[in-house]
DNA sequence: GGCGGAGGCGCC
DNA sequence: AGGGCGCCTCCGCC
């Protein structure tokens, strides 16, 4: 009886050939399906779209933007007991009871509001594509954490005390810290430091002569001084412990798979998060633990420079387009005589799109505008748009967030008659604060919708690879990377997927404009060998 | 003893 | 030195 209850499952009869379920809540819903052995080929999302929708510029004179905040603005964010939760709902829908959880004709009702927002836009098919790549996403994240990332607890543990030592006992330091303290402890004469202690290491450094401000990593690099080299690589291993040691190990590899909590949307520009695990931030140092299983093998993916070929597409820079053909496109910069050196490339693009005034990106901020003066006049203008207050909005038309109370009142201070000085310096550096906000959040954006793009392409050509249970599957998504964990002998085919895919993408949020996205790709036995 | 900000650092 | 995050410890506070 259980499959036949589904309450809150609506079908959106839009195609018959590839129904797409419609429901309030993929993180919900999905994973007991996925448990069950059922999975599913589309789905709209209501929750992570009614976000969207609320949002948009695109959208702003829709009855949905225009309404009272209502549940759908409320729905917290599900937490992983609450897809437990749903396990159990699954199994028992008599003993529903969850008021968090939507009625069909509220999702109907729902839906119908979100289409009609939809089909008011100007170009429809701009946010329609958006919100099925943000429904894919959705479907992705939980057949990722079903599936999980394969990881050798045994290679984890191998690195971890080959770099820390053995693991200690509960409470005490390895033995490669504990020497490292040591050092630190005796070039500073200082026996009773907590070299953890950010405090107390700045108060030994000051005592020894030292000027400093703070015990961050930049600042102690230009210091000279006995205790420093071993206190930088007290810090580079504590991170390690810390992050991704043998506790970290104990509460997140099980059965040879990291099953990490992923947040499809987690982050205002559209990126994901991921809730506990850390999984974005996997350190380089560790990724040799992620192994495929005996006859399988690991696809690794890299969008090649996506931000900056994403701001060339965006702005209809032909001539940044053109840098990017066929090479690296920080190359591309210096093949043309625009910088010296691809390190200048890479931090001056960078810079451009993180708002950079000073420093080396700063001062070759001008010879770029120059170079570019239509993909540099685009994340200028998003900035200067969010100076003002206003909204900016990526390609397929997710808006920012306009800012807060605080900051529209500072900025009201600021512009009264007898504005303080004070008041008028504090809103203008929390005005360029803000238009840096827009000035990235064009390009992640925009960015991160490529990469959903990417990835839903991708999805689906594996779905049509599949041999029976040899079927190969994402297993890692990272921003502008993924990772395709693959029978051996299908490796090359599921290469020609991720490729073909990311072309695909291209083309649906560009058009015909002549990007390229540059794709590397590696067929590797450990994440540690994709690089 | 729990909470939350600060400091710090990993990833893109 | 400049965007987006998550998460760890420390440390002051209730």
């Amino acid at each position: 009886m259980a499959r036949a209850e589904l309450p809150a499952v609506v079908r959106d009869l839009e195609s018959r050939e590839r129904p797409r379920w419609v429901w309030d809540d993929t993180a919900g819903w999905y994973p007991p399906l996925l448990a069950a052995g059922v999975r599913v080929d589309r789905c709209h999302d209501l929750r992570l779209c009614h976000a969207i929708l609320r949002q948009s510029e695109l959208t702003a004179e829709s009855r949905l933007a225009a309404a009272p905040r209502g549940p759908w603005d409320d729905a917290a964010e599900p937490s992983a007991a609450a897809a437990d939760e749903g396990l159990a709902l699954f199994a028992a829908p008599d003993a529903l009871g969850s008021e968090d959880r939507a009625r069909p004709e509220e999702m109907r009702e729902e839906l119908s509001a979100q289409l009609a927002a939809v089909a008011g836009t100007e170009q429809p098919g701009r946010i329609r594509l958006l919100l099925a790549a943000e429904s894919a996403g959705a479907l992705i994240a939980a057949e990722m954490t079903y599936d999980g990332l394969p990881w050798s607890a045994e290679v984890h543990d191998r690195v971890l005390t080959e770099l820390l030592g053995p693991r200690p006992r509960f409470g005490e330091r390895p033995r490669k810290l504990e020497q490292l303290a040591e050092s630190v402890r005796s070039a500073l004469g200082a026996p009773e430091l907590n070299p953890d202690s950010p405090a107390d290491v700045l108060r030994a450094l000051r005592r020894v002569g030292l000027t400093v401000t703070s015990t961050r990593k930049w600042e102690l690099k230009e210091l000279r001084h006995p205790a420093i080299e071993p206190l930088l690589e007290y810090k580079r291993l504590s991170r390690l412990l810390q992050a991704n040691g043998w506790a970290w190990m104990d509460a997140w590899i099980h059965d040879g798979r990291f099953r990490p909590d992923y947040v499809p949307g987690g982050v205002v520009t559209g990126r994901w998060a991921t809730r506990g695990g850390g999984a974005l931030q996997l350190p380089r140092q560790v990724r040799g633990a992620v192994v495929p299983d005996p006859g399988w093998t690991l696809v690794v993916a890299d969008a090649a420079q996506l931000e900056p070929r994403v701001l060339a597409a965006l702005s209809g820079d032909l001539a940044l387009a053109e840098a990017g053909r066929g090479t690296d496109i920080y190359q591309g910069l210096v093949d043309r005589g625009v910088v010296d050196s691809r390190a200048h490339a890479k931090s001056a693009m960078l810079g451009a799109m993180y708002g950079a005034t000073q420093g080396e990106a700063g001062r070759l901020m001008p010879r770029l505008a120059r170079a570019y003066p239509r993909a540099i006049g685009l994340v200028e203008d998003a900035a200067r748009a969010g100076e003002r207050g206003l909204k900016v909005t990526t390609r397929l038309g997710r808006s920012s967030p306009r800012p807060g109370e605080g900051w529209l009142a500072t900025q009201g201070r600021a512009a009264a008659e007898d504005a303080a000085p004070a008041d008028a310096q504090r809103a203008r550096g929390e005005a360029r604060e803000w238009g840096r906000f827009t000035r990235n959040f064009v390009v992640q954006g925009s960015a991160a919708e490529w990469a959903l793009c990417w990835m839903a392409g991708l999805r689906g050509r594996l779905a049509a690879m599949a041999d029976g249970e040899r079927r190969p599957h994402l297993v890692f998504f990272l921003h502008d990377e993924v990772i395709v964990h693959a029978p051996v002998d299908q490796a090359e085919q599921v290469r020609s997927a991720v490729l073909d895919a990311a072309a695909e993408a291209g083309r649906l949020l560009f058009g015909g404009f002549p990007i390229e996205f540059a794709v590397t790709t590696a067929v590797v036995d450990s994440y540690a060998d994709a690089k």
